[in-house]
DNA sequence: CTGCGAGTATACCGACCGGTGTGGTTACGT
DNA sequence: ACGTAACCACACCGGTCGGTATACTCGCAG
């Protein structure tokens, strides 16, 4: 029995998918100051690149071009500015998904029979162009990784960004069962695409999604 | 083109699939000294619980009732410890589920209609009995977040540990593409076991691989 | 008896960690 | 003119990091 609710199973539509409304780890984001956005970028690329406990705050505070005092006056600790890098990272990728979903034809749920190229695929071939060639994987799970065994303030963030792509897939699928199967593949996936030996992982992916959804 | 050779994917029979043979990364594990032994046991188990960069060697000597002075003396540095760390994991991984695969029936590959309780579903239980329960997840996979941007020795035993399961799933199933969708369910599983927010993982894994193979 | 590998104990090193404090400079709203 | 929020520069804190050095004890094989 996880920590944060789990009201997200409840959803059904596309349209209810607004990540605030549906959890409340996944909160708006704060307006941000000049200096305090510069720290926040510095902060998203370092921490996602080398993993979020080998950047220190000195580095940060150099690469945004400002001060650590600036830091701790905009975010109160390290912690709190690493669980917003990845509020932020989910709210872009969410943004990112559904823009692409909502120009696909989306009649009723992806099924077997349904038009080629259903928006379950759809799923798969945005989290290719936004992995775009990059070895570092899923930032929510190496976050987790560094941080799963502690109380981080983070790591709710990483639990909702999780339980949000199951319940997606299971509105594009209509179906838990394939949903799940179909959310197993995804984060099988997103971790072959980074620390797997072989380069074919994304045609892997996709021909096995489309055995799902005929199954 | 990755680093490390991939000669695994000719593997075969379940015979072949003696690590040390196959990959070179993959080597037999060096002896260990009194002292050296409990290093290493108190090193995999605060590695593996807290993570990498998080436990410093202080730490770990004290943990084993030793010093520092021992640690380097055995091992040479931390990066080789941490190395020397996942590679006895994924011997002993592999002695655990080969161990549990010996046992099954085992006739041809694990098909559509093959009798109930294939090999492959053999290895999600083994999964599951592995794990029993904790939530740290994949030690490989959680090492690879924390170093996989770097030139660790610990990254080609991690890209070899999951070549190696590849294989062997290509073997259990006697086809490439199936053996991929298999893997992927496998990485989807151990991430969802660790950081999803429902405790369905288990049998949501099953019932996929169910489908997998009925495809 | 001697040499040596293994182990213990402890002190030390420079670098870096997250975090704080002080003081001063802009720009802006009232 | 005044207060205030944002920002910068810089010094400082105790603690920990990976790694090294020195000196000593023990058991054992030649």
């Amino acid at each position: 029995m996880p920590a944060t609710p789990t009201t997200l199973t409840t959803l059904t539509t596309l349209d209810e998918a607004t990540p605030a409304a549906l959890h409340p780890v996944l909160r708006p984001l704060p307006p941000l100051t000049a200096a305090g956005a510069r720290l926040l970028d510095a902060a998203s690329e370092l921490f996602y690149e080398r993993g979020v406990r080998a950047v220190g705050v000195d580095l940060i505070a150099d690469t945004a071009g400002t001060t650590k005092k600036t830091l701790y006056d905009r975010f109160g600790s390290k912690d709190a500015l690493v669980a917003l890098y990845l509020l932020r990272r989910a709210h872009r990728w969410r943004e990112f998904l559904l823009a692409r979903l909502a120009d696909a034809p989306a009649a009723g749920p992806d099924r077997a029979g349904s038009p080629d190229g259903t928006r379950v695929l759809l799923v798969f071939d945005a989290l290719e162009a936004w992995m775009g060639g990059q070895r570092r994987g899923c930032a929510f799970v190496n976050a987790y990784a560094e941080l799963g065994g502690t109380d981080h303030p983070a790591v709710p963030v990483v639990r909702a960004e999780k339980a949000w792509m199951r319940a997606l897939f299971d509105v594009l699928t209509g179906d838990a069962g394939l949903g799940a199967h179909v959310h197993l593949l995804y984060e099988g996936t997103l971790v072959v695409l980074t620390a797997g030996a072989g380069a074919t992982a994304a045609v892997d992916a996709r021909r096995a999604v489309e055995v799902a959804l005929a199954g």
